[in-house]
DNA sequence: CCTGCCAAAGGGATTACGTCA
DNA sequence: TTTGACGTAATCCCTTTGGCA
């Protein structure tokens, strides 16, 4: 994601936003407030527009994942390649850091296979690609399916997520579960819930019916499934199957939960983003004010000297990372053109890295670009 | 009656694997 | 034996539907 600021005329596009594609250009926004010219773009920089959300999601995800691992080692990787070929940029780039970490998608067949986490192999993730990709994508170890089973299956102590379901379940009924007569005697609300939908489910399967099932999740259930879900939020088939048993849902109502869980999770990152982006925009519209009063100053300071013109041209430019001013005397006044040549290649990312932390646009501890980075 | 929440379903896309020519 | 095409199964995400408080 690209974003850049015009001062002035927002009719004239950024360069490299007449350069690329036009989806980029349909991902810009020209906002005019208050007769002044803001102009924020906002594009992918890789190639993932093109196949909607998926394609940029699975994106993330794996960057989500590389910012698990090691953040450090991640931080830097970034400011190295963007000094590299951003030097003397003016782009800022966005990073969008989801609060959840969304791991890899695994094939079901994947994590069958010996090295995956069910069968305890890949305690350090050191298995191939393949098996890193198991382990890093999910951590089922913290839940062994063995173990889950035993304990639905003894349905004894020691589990922090034990719960005693199923006491009075209905008979011929094996989806729903009623709860037990200690948790009718303190939350008697969810019993009735789950007798209702118990109730329900038993009339549908009694009826041979395979309609839609309204149900409500008891809170035992719902918090079971979050308490699953704070440490994988996607489940292999292995623990589908136990936490449907533990559950006493079916399977299916176990996938379909996460799904609508992560679909939860995804849309509340959203709003999160719409919100920091919103204030970005307030940030960058307020520096562009003040750029412009800036300029004015300038001018009128122009028109007042009238030997201003007979002495060498004197370019400000404005280090976007540490906001020192800097002035430059050439020969002849800048032109658009000169100025273009010397910005070089449109840059793809920040030479530093930009994220949530780190309000945008301006770091509180900034670095200059051009400078090495601090060891 | 309206609305928001949420479980569930449907559909397209992706991936891994097996089969076969 | 290798390879590419094809089918299948499982899962994903996204969108929509419908029940319920």
């Amino acid at each position: 994601m690209e974003l850049g600021l015009s001062l002035g005329d927002a009719t004239k596009p950024f360069g490299f936003l007449k350069e690329n594609n036009t989806q980029k250009q349909q991902n810009t926004a020209i906002i005019k407030k208050s007769g002044l010219d803001f102009c924020i773009a906002l594009g992918l920089t890789s190639s993932t527009v093109a196949d909607g959300g998926r394609e940029k999601t699975q994106k993330s995800q794996e960057e989500e994942e590389d910012d698990d691992d090691d953040d450090d080692d991640d931080d830097q990787s970034s400011e190295g390649d963007g000094s590299d070929d951003t030097q003397g940029e003016t782009h800022l780039q966005l990073n969008l850091l989801p609060l959840a970490p969304a791991p890899r998608r695994i094939s079901p067949r994947l994590q069958s296979l010996p090295w995956s986490s069910d069968n305890g192999s890949s305690e350090n993730g050191s298995s191939g690609n393949m098996g890193r990709a198991a382990a890093k994508g999910l951590d089922v170890n913290r839940l062994p399916v063995a173990a889950a089973e035993e304990v639905s299956s003894a349905n004894s102590v020691g589990s922090p997520f034990q719960m005693d379901l199923g006491m009075y379940r209905r008979p011929g009924n094996g989806n729903q579960m009623g709860g037990s007569k200690r948790d009718f005697e303190a939350t008697g609300n969810d019993v009735v819930e789950a007798e209702r939908a118990s109730s329900r489910a038993s009339d549908d399967d009694e009826n041979g019916l395979n309609t839609r099932k309204k149900l409500r999740l008891t809170k035992e259930q719902s918090a079971f499934l979050e308490e699953s879900f704070k440490e994988h939020n996607t489940l292999n088939p292995k623990q589908k199957l136990a936490l449907a048993k533990q559950l006493n849902l079916r399977p299916r109502q176990v996938e379909v939960w996460f799904q609508n869980r992560r679909a939860r999770t995804k849309l509340k990152q959203t709003e999160v983003d719409c919100e920091y982006l919103k204030r970005c925009c307030e940030t960058l519209t307020e520096e562009n004010r003040r750029l412009h009063k800036e300029l004015q100053e300038l001018r009128a300071l122009k028109t007042s000297n009238p030997f201003y013109m007979q002495s060498p041209a004197t370019t400000l430019t404005m280090c976007p990372s540490c906001e020192r001013v800097a002035t430059t005397t050439t020969a002849a006044p800048p032109t658009v053109a000169a100025a273009s040549a010397k910005m070089g290649p449109i840059p793809k990312a920040l030479p530093f890295p930009l994220t949530r932390p780190r309000f945008f646009p301006f770091p509180q501890t900034p670095t200059h670009p051009n400078q090495p980075a601090a060891s």
